[in-house]
DNA sequence: GCCAACGTTGGC
DNA sequence: GCCAACGTTGGC
């Protein structure tokens, strides 16, 4: 059981839209890194969503692996913005899992109540220009902000 | 809107 | 294989 941190701009996909639509393709990611992360996840494991671009940025919600990685079918689609050309069904090069909406948070937990918390220290999201979009978070720090994510604003 | 950090591309 | 040029991400 592994714990993850996606990155979304809730301009193109906000924890509202994931909780409208109960699970989602996480598709469109372009980034060997990041794909390498999704190849990892199981079904189970547990994701913080994050926005980003955007006020406040932070961790918005929760949410659960309910596929592990499969064909990115965006890469194939000459529409899409994200198609890729390298990428062919016979040899794809992208994958993306799906994720089911678990819940949101009472309030967000900042970046800078992140970067701020010493008990959050180290995490990827809040070293100094990370843009990874998929990465991988500690058991400790993900009980950390669903801790904090259940307290009332104040 | 700016720009630092980072990833990718492509000439050599 | 190096690295300059370029494109993108994402905080501010």
């Amino acid at each position: 059981m592994n714990y993850w941190l996606l990155k979304s701009e809730p301009s193109s996909y906000s924890i509202d839209n994931l909780q409208s639509d109960k699970k989602t393709e996480w598709s469109g990611v372009r980034n060997y890194q990041a794909r390498n992360f999704m190849k990892k996840m199981e079904v189970g494991d547990l994701v913080l969503f994050y926005h980003s671009n955007t006020a406040p940025i932070g961790v918005v919600g929760s949410a659960k692996v309910v596929s592990c990685a499969h064909p990115d079918s965006t890469a194939f689609d000459t529409n899409d913005s994200h198609y890729d050309p390298k990428s062919t069904k016979e040899k794809p090069i992208w994958e993306c899992v799906d994720i089911a909406f678990v819940e949101k948070c009472k309030r967000v937990i900042s970046l800078e109540e992140i970067k701020n918390d010493t008990k959050l220290s180290g995490m990827v999201v809040a070293q100094k220009g990370s843009r990874l979009s998929v990465q991988p978070v500690s058991k400790k720090h993900f009980e950390r902000i669903v801790s904090l994510s259940k307290k009332k604003p104040a």
